[in-house]
DNA sequence: ATTATTGCAAATCCTTTGCAGTACC
DNA sequence: GGTACTGCAAAGGATTTGCAATAAT
């Protein structure tokens, strides 16, 4: 689960682009966000981080995470409950989620009608549309 | 900005239908929140409560929020940066929220068509909706 | 009388901050 | 060498909990 010598180039380049410095534990963070397809928390992160055998504190992950999302490596989200998670953004588009109360799984859904009437909808209130939190919370159907 | 008897007697009913008891706190708490347009948080709400000259300690709020959420008199929103907020339920049908990033302000929406697709989607992977968190974060459109 | 409810203080949980030491450019 | 970064411990903010006193049924 090697992460492509691109990203951590473009990495790199971004963090010096502002004055920041490319450090071991941003890249411990970055590696273990780009290696995963799940949603997960600071905490999360840090025990799988921790797993490997490296080691980055709680505070330097959020710190880090900040700047991932900053710099649209990875994508902060909001799933309703006062959950903060965070998942990849690098080759993983724009999309909306399905969460099952029950197992707790997570669907991945996007849907053009909907995005179009959004846009819609913002647009007969002169707004623009600047992020969009939509999640559905279901259960297995009954037969 | 008197909330009707009828409600009140429905209130005790759910309340005592449980076992639960009518007090003066509970009833502070709810009309309080019907009384209101607005959506707001915890502390929003204790401070509203103290202006008119009552007092509902904070613990007290939280626990009455609960039951009201519960017994379907108001609703939990939460707004998607970690703040979580109250608003009335009766006489005020389900709808999502466009928020404006610069200026706060919140305007609510419905449309049927995003409804639809919405279930269309969740029975698609044979499940069934049993909750909606929709937002859209907006900025005025630049002419 | 019984038992749910209240308010207080203290405890949690998650996240952020101040700061001294460390590492990157 | 100068300054950003790290980790620690402590601070914060929001919400919850234990408990003794109080109030609703």
């Amino acid at each position: 689960m090697q992460i492509q010598p691109k990203i951590i180039k473009d990495f790199k380049k971004a963090l010096s682009s502002e004055g920041l410095r490319f450090t071991e534990q941003r890249l411990q963070v970055l590696e273990d966000i780009l290696s995963s397809d799940s949603h997960r928390d600071c905490n999360e992160i840090f025990q799988s981080i921790k797993i490997k055998g490296h080691q980055v504190s709680i505070p330097t992950i959020y710190r880090t995470l900040d700047v991932l999302v900053d710099y649209g490596f990875i994508r902060k989200l909001d799933i309703g409950d006062g959950a903060v998670k965070y998942e990849k953004k690098l080759g993983h588009p724009r999309h909306d989620h399905m969460i099952c109360i029950e197992s707790g799984k997570i669907i991945e859904f996007i849907d053009e009608r909907i995005e179009q009437v959004q846009d819609e909808i913002a647009s007969n209130n002169d707004y623009e549309i600047v992020g969009r939190v939509h999640q559905l919370f279901v259960k297995p159907k009954k037969k």
